[in-house]
DNA sequence: GCACGCCAGATTGTATACGAAATTGGATGG
DNA sequence: CCATCCAATTTCGTATACAATCTGGCGTGC
């Protein structure tokens, strides 16, 4: 059905780069420098270079001329911003989501957070943050909004970025229930039950980070040191 | 304000095929050769190369495995699918512009209307719905949502191509009425008239689409032609 | 002792070269 | 006359090589 002419090698790379910082394996700042990408999969800087641009446009890393590839380090203006925008799109998404939704779609929703809380008993809470990102993007999927579905997941990927700079309790799982509440309510196939249910869920999120300005992003220190 | 390290050759590149597409310059459909392009910007396969997956990324080409870079031609469901996206991005925004509007702000917005009635009158409609494209991603700048202002301006670029393929009436601007009464919103200061006028303004645009799901995309004839 | 400038190392930006995949057109055989 | 197959061509995918730029340390001069 999508484009269909994908799998070329930097696009796996960076998929791979990309699942890598979703987890947390690679931290924000994190320098990506071309020859060792490429030494790590075995490919020429060409193609290393071009999953880093791949990486660049999802702004999930940042290219400084001549400076090379770091991971992204969203300031908590951005933070609000990504979430304002994902206010805007998901609650909507997972009305109509809950509108179309079939028996096989809630099964693979409930499956993803099997997954989740497998991952949170193996102690990879990393790839539980992951897994509970794509649960959205599952939604907009269902939704059969591809054009949303992008954009979602790019704020899920931003966010992950986000949750790993300014996350500030240690409550593990609050996320699950939200989610597990979602699920009822697509059973129910309630939609407005869902859109307020996905508005409150992203509204917790927000309230649950950090974003007074403390440092955020050192790459403009220019910004905030005016001499 | 932006980014601050662009401007490498491939980005100037990009944005310069970017505006060509979006001017109508370069149709849907059209092959763009990384030879052709590398020999017309003076620069290597190498940077023509880079330009063009900035702009696969921005869907508004599509690349094909060994077959080359094409301006894309929406489907009518992805025409539909941007304008979804948009009415639920666009008119919050539009109020949320409209509450921090300054009359710095106002008086851009309307040489932008101003310049796109000038481009009218010397017969480059191209270029009016180009101008009339940055209205919008001018009053997501406005609202200080840089997120929704990249989204936005996603959707315009690929707006653009919709246009270019489904666009039915020849009545020239419905669009620059539509403009103006925003403005008059803005001029006040209501969120809530900028944001029903917004919304209206979309709907007014999709509607005027035929996107009955004629023809669409030659690109794959084997869908359209099967045996 | 401090500041300025310069040079060496490292890293990115760009160009070119070679190999691989896919289409095109004609030749061949039925 | 049509279908099939093969090679010739085009175009892309990847690797490598060279040039430009930045970082950091060293030395000289004040």
């Amino acid at each position: 059905m999508d484009g269909s002419e994908k799998s070329i090698t930097s696009e796996r790379i960076a998929r791979d780069l990309a699942e890598a910082i979703h987890e947390h394996r690679l931290a924000p700042g994190s320098k990506l420098n071309e020859d060792e990408v490429g030494a790590v999969y075995g490919v020429s800087r060409t193609v290393a270079r071009s999953a880093l641009q791949s990486l660049a446009h999802q702004r999930l890393v940042e290219l400084r001329r001549n400076r090379g590839a770091y991971v992204a380090q969203p300031s908590a203006r951005e933070a609000r911003e990504v979430f304002e925008a994902r206010a805007l799109l998901e609650p909507r998404t997972a009305r109509s989501a809950a509108l179309r939704m079939t028996e096989a779609d809630i099964a693979r929703l409930q499956s993803h957070i099997d997954e989740e809380h497998a991952a949170i008993r193996d102690g990879r809470p990393g790839r539980a943050l992951h897994l509970s990102g794509l649960f959205h993007v599952e939604i907009a999927r269902i939704a059969e909004q591809k054009t949303i579905e992008e954009f979602v997941a790019l704020l899920v990927a931003r966010s992950s970025l986000i949750i790993a700079l300014y996350w500030q309790r240690r409550s593990a799982l609050c996320e699950s229930h939200a989610h597990e509440a979602l699920i009822r309510a697509f059973e129910a196939r309630d939609g407005d039950l869902a859109e307020e249910l996905m508005k409150n869920h992203l509204l917790d999120l927000v309230t649950s980070l950090d974003l007074r300005n403390i440092t955020s992003a050192p790459a403009s220190l220019r910004e905030v040191l005016s001499p």
